[in-house]
DNA sequence: GTCTATATTACGATAGAC
DNA sequence: GTCTATCGTAATATAGAC
């Protein structure tokens, strides 16, 4: 059964996310309208609703499945037996993971206010669920004598903040490279948190 | 000298600054239009370009003011002896700050894209003189080993990253005072580059 | 200094032809 | 599935009366 002419369903779909996500990440959601969008794409503004039924929709869609990559990735390794192991192994995997998809992450953070109501509590709750692995792991830690924190939510706060900090200013090709920049920010996790 | 009726110079001012800075922090630069800021005041939108030539000019002007605030404030502190006193002393009074100006430092982070390549300058340079006091006392620390980081440029960019991060989470009334929170991350900043 | 009115441009979303 | 055309609305900024 022959496509109709003009028609490139499969790929257009994919393009209008990634076009999306670029521009939202470079000029924010709100000054980016769906007609740049289109023409990043190279289709007219009306194509775009085949694909989504509104501007909203993108946005939410871009960060849901942001918020799913990362929880499913962080599930998916295989852990280490002991809490200061596997706080190493977070610590590096938030880095690379945050450093691999700066726009997706910029966004999931910049645009919150500008999700509805429901979709926004929905983005907090996969959040949320991501803070609560690092704080599993301080309790272990905190439990076998390995970690000592005053309040195992507070530095699992203090340390995912420390962490992805380095998307501000870390960009490819300067003084280090990202696994020395990895080992340098766990060595500070790991004093934070540390016993003493 | 009898002024016009209805003129409210004085006040308007500061008030159609107060109104930006809230909605800006809230909806965003580009989802605010000057009709909403207008309303706000109690204005109409036309007259409010007797305060500002233009809206980039009202978000950089916030952006200024709470950069050049946040570096005045610092400056006039008197400073103790001991790299560790300074260190502590930041770390306190970053939060402290942070804490009073949420919208402001909210705004002068998400909205660096919005500025004029110019403007974005300008403020670019104003966060590095800040994030050079930091490396200041970490420099000094580590010249008299009271300090032992691999980098003191990215021991800074951790250490402020991890201290704006209350913003994020921490609200008044909640489980800890502003002061515990003070105390807690001062703890972690502390041990993350302490010499060991 | 503030108002009303307006010039000009752009927005999100939809309808219907192909 | 994509296009063109368009509806209804709202944006920034300015002009001129008071």
């Amino acid at each position: 059964m022959a496509r109709t002419s003009g028609s490139h369903a499969d790929k257009t779909g994919p393009r209008v996310s990634q076009a999306a996500l670029s521009l939202f990440a470079q000029h924010g959601y709100a000054a980016v309208s769906m007609r740049k969008i289109a023409g990043e794409v190279g289709v007219q503004a009306g194509a775009l609703y085949n694909y989504i039924p509104d501007k909203q929709s993108l946005l939410f869609g871009l960060m849901q499945t942001h918020m799913q990559d990362l929880s499913d990735a962080w599930q998916k390794l295989d852990k280490p037996d002991q809490p200061v192991d596997q706080l190493e192994q977070f610590s590096r995997f938030h880095i690379r993971f945050h450093h691999a998809r700066q726009d997706a992450v910029f966004i999931s953070y910049m645009e919150l206010r500008n999700l509805t109501p429901e979709n926004f509590k929905a983005i907090e709750i996969l959040r949320s669920d991501y803070e609560t692995e690092v704080e599993k792991i301080l309790k272990a830690g905190v439990a076998t004598g390995a970690f000592q924190v005053a309040d195992t939510k507070i530095a699992a706060m203090a340390l995912i903040a420390m962490l992805t900090g380095v998307n501000t200013w870390f960009r490819e090709g300067g003084r280090l490279s990202l696994s020395e920049i990895e080992t340098i920010y766990w060595d500070m996790a790991r004093k934070a948190v540390a016993a003493s």
